[in-house]
DNA sequence: TTAACTGTATTAAGCCACTTAATACAGTTA
DNA sequence: TAACTGTATTAAGTGGCTTAATACAGTTAA
């Protein structure tokens, strides 16, 4: 389902966070289906199931999973977990923006690449 | 000059050459001025001098600063160096952008925050 | 009911990046 | 000459990430 690099220097379980974060958002796990098992990624990565636990427990935290003892992890209902990751988002763009400035970075560039990306 | 937080998660060597590069944008510490010694940050911060040094290192490897052997370390003249981070800048814009769109955020959201960085 | 699954928790160990520490060397400057 | 500068090296400590080996409780299908 997902993929790892090791090259990357990220740590392994935000790597599986991200991944399977970025397949709920994107609708590719929809809406309460069923999350692979943490043994079941645990061995198609073949790392630790207690690296898969981590990531797991996060998403979770975020909202966008339920785990449940004995029957499983489950995508939830998005909305909620939209919302705090699109802060998230947010104030990592608003971050951004005096930097690009500073090293002279044009208005129009910026607003440029938005139109690009939402005339798709 | 500069302060350091030990909660954030960032190593210090991040956190001091960020807060230099700040500097050095702003214009704060102007061309051609001369950088406070390793040694001199090192004692100010109560950090290993190794520390200051890695952070240094990778100013100049950015092209912010200069250092002379027996004399110091200058902030270099800007233009190159101004490039290389905003290149660095937009591609961390252009992996925002995508994201915050999955996540539904309004277009206008966004523009509305450019004009208002760029507005004042 | 039993067997095989599920999430969850715990303890111990290893690895590696970051950091500290203690020096050392060569060039510069007052 | 003495005190500064950047730079380099080696050794050790710390903590986060990861692995490993279990264990427990709840669920589910045979």
């Amino acid at each position: 389902m997902i993929s790892i690099n090791y090259r990357d220097g990220r740590p392994i379980y935000e790597q599986v966070r991200d991944g399977y974060r970025q397949l709920i958002i994107t609708g590719v796990l929809p809406m309460g289906s069923k999350m692979p098992s943490v043994r079941e990624v645990s061995a198609s990565l073949t790392v630790n199931p207690n690296t898969i636990q981590r990531a797991y427990r996060e998403l979770e935290a975020e909202g966008y999973i339920v785990s449940v003892p004995g029957k499983g992890s489950f995508v939830a209902e998005r909305g909620e977990a939209d919302s705090i990751r699109r802060e998230e988002l947010l104030s990592r763009f608003r971050t951004l923006l005096p930097e690009l400035r500073q090293v002279g970075t044009n208005k129009d560039t910026l607003v440029n690449l938005i139109e690009e990306e939402y005339n798709v």
